[in-house]
DNA sequence: TTGTACGCGTTATCAA
DNA sequence: TTGATAACGCGTACAA
């Protein structure tokens, strides 16, 4: 079942069956359709590890994010495998749970399976192993940390806008005292996410009381701790942004349970739109990342980004998401105050 | 970069380099120190690709799911992956998206990648794919469909018990009239659990109104949808059984937006157990399929299933899951009478 | 248009 | 305990 039995049952060499699988126009239709026809009867099934030996590609695609059970990540995941399928790659997927040595231990697979090139969704990865794909001359795309340099390219999010727009809803609606749940803060991805609140907050001229931001760990019971703790407080904020649905999720726990509801008595407003923030209750108001965007710029990046002659890495490039304000109904008008608030309809079914 | 060149530094054949990579026994202490500094300085890589060629193994176990967007599958996935790796080997994913087409391409990946085993949670797959992998002597798994096999291993979750449990438990709270929102009916693992519910109806003596069963798609938007029909319904139901979580968290919002409240005008149970479930408002009472059983099992059916001598497939082992009840607060008693009904603490933090 | 023959990096067999 | 060398299955110059 390898090549060779293709080759003799068709009565071709093995490089005629070769070409014929990989589409060469320099083989005669009759002859092409003669191997296809032997490969049928023969069941015959490639074996992509003496091809990536021989030919040094691998056709693969090395996709490493941090916390497969954050659903931001699978609908991620989705995305950049769909579109890395019409390209003609393949995915592979490792999933580091913020564990350094995990991390290194995802870093080596790639490098062992000879990957075309690696999509690292996660900041926590110390910078200097990006040097051990830049010496292979693999292409790298980064998602919301460093510098893009040759052969690395580099995804942000504009957190700061992200943050801004909730915070101007917010504002808007009469809010001065808003709380932030933030992610684990020895994160970097979630350090950003902090300080774009810290920054905006700033700059609205806030109450900035150091106990109105309190540290989650992007899953749903650090936003109920989280949220436990902020309406202990002697002076309760009105709103709460958090650094992802997860953790507003999470926090709607505690505010319900504290026989609180929302918005009327305290609003709450998310991060990322996964698919469930909207059929929370109410519907989470929240910040989309485009994930679509976010995996389609990625491939872009990686299949782009070496030079097809030379083979020597291009300068990479730097992509800027835009965040995606979505207002549902998780967040209203400041209590106690007569506000113009237009309540809206539920957009359960309206992306 | 290769093993060559490790060892022409370390002063040894590349046999030896291989010996001491693969840890034999019968390799001089020093040298294999001396080979092992080799492959530090010279920051050497095995080359996995190779190594399958050459060894006919690739320490790889293929997994197949129907839709990495559904909570339970990520969950699964990382508890496979946790298992594999403690066991030295490591994970394929391959998501089906219930595509027939895309099932065979995943199959194919498969096969082409040479999986030492090949776990099938999914049980949108043809019967006659299994052929493919029992021709080539290669382990399989299946969850939730047909019968066990030479070489082919079957898990079974309980879901008539599962169903049964939540019927029960429905009832004891005086419900008589309740729903059933199923999955897409053209999917097997769907089918399986409204036929639970069907034959669980039936010996309970409950209306079996048709309009009581509405078809969902296992997402939340199906559910909402589902919900909406029933809710229009002449004679409303007091409860509603879904096929799984997401389904039940898509009909709350429908349940809210009616202006109802659960559990006191309308009691809802979700399957799976999801870790949001916990934290949707009500927490939602549901039946858990205790997916680092499923994962521990199928594992231990791959490794175990084939004879370590004589390579021939051992006869496949079957396992059968029983699910767990998680009552939580989104049943209570009928509405409109009186009932000895504990309500219980939220139980978000301790699943 | 087709065939021959070598190389890819590792493992495994057989000698030493 | 080590070394030399033939596979493994495919891609690809180069030749025909």
């Amino acid at each position: 079942m390898n090549i060779k039995a293709v080759a003799k049952l068709a009565n071709v060499s093995t490089a005629t069956v070769s070409r014929t699988i990989n589409g060469s126009p320099k083989v005669s239709p009759d002859t092409a359709a003669r191997v296809r026809k032997a490969m049928e009867t023969l069941n015959f099934v490639l074996n992509t590890n003496a091809r990536a030996l021989g030919s040094g590609r691998s056709n693969l695609l090395g996709l490493i994010i941090s916390d497969i059970t954050n659903p931001f990540f699978p609908e991620l995941v989705k995305a950049f495998e769909d579109i890395a399928v019409s390209q003609g790659k393949e995915v592979l997927i490792a999933n580091t749970d913020y564990d350094p040595d995990r991390t290194m231990h995802c870093v080596t697979r790639m490098l062992q399976r000879k990957v075309d090139g690696v999509a690292i969704m996660t900041s926590e990865i110390s910078e200097h192993v990006i040097s051990f794909f830049l010496k292979r001359k693999i292409p790298v795309v980064f998602l919301d940390t460093g510098e893009p340099a040759p052969g690395i390219s580099r995804i942000n999010i504009d957190y700061p806008a992200g943050v801004e727009m909730a915070m101007q809803y917010l504002t808007q609606l009469g809010h001065k005292d808003i709380s932030f749940i933030s992610g684990p803060l020895n994160l970097n991805s979630a350090k950003t996410r902090y300080q774009a609140f810290m920054e905006s907050s700033a700059r609205e001229h806030l109450s900035a009381k150091a106990e109105y931001v309190q540290e989650g760990n992007h899953r749903p019971d650090g936003g109920y701790r989280a949220m436990q703790r902020i309406l202990a407080l002697e002076q309760r904020p009105t709103a709460v942004l958090t650094s992802n649905d997860l953790t507003a999720i999470g926090a709607m726990g505690a505010i319900f349970e504290a026989g609180l509801r929302i918005p009327q008595d305290i609003s709450i407003i998310g991060f990322d739109d996964i698919q469930l923030s909207a059929f929370t209750e109410p519907p989470l108001t929240t910040v989309r990342i485009p994930h679509k965007d976010v995996a389609r710029v990625a491939i872009e990046a990686l299949l782009g980004t070496q030079d097809p002659i030379s083979k020597e890495p291009k300068d990479g490039a730097q992509y800027k998401i835009q965040p995606i304000f979505m207002p549902r109904r998780s967040a209203g008008p400041v209590p106690g105050e007569a506000h113009s608030f237009k309540r809206r309809r539920a957009d359960r079914l309206h992306a």
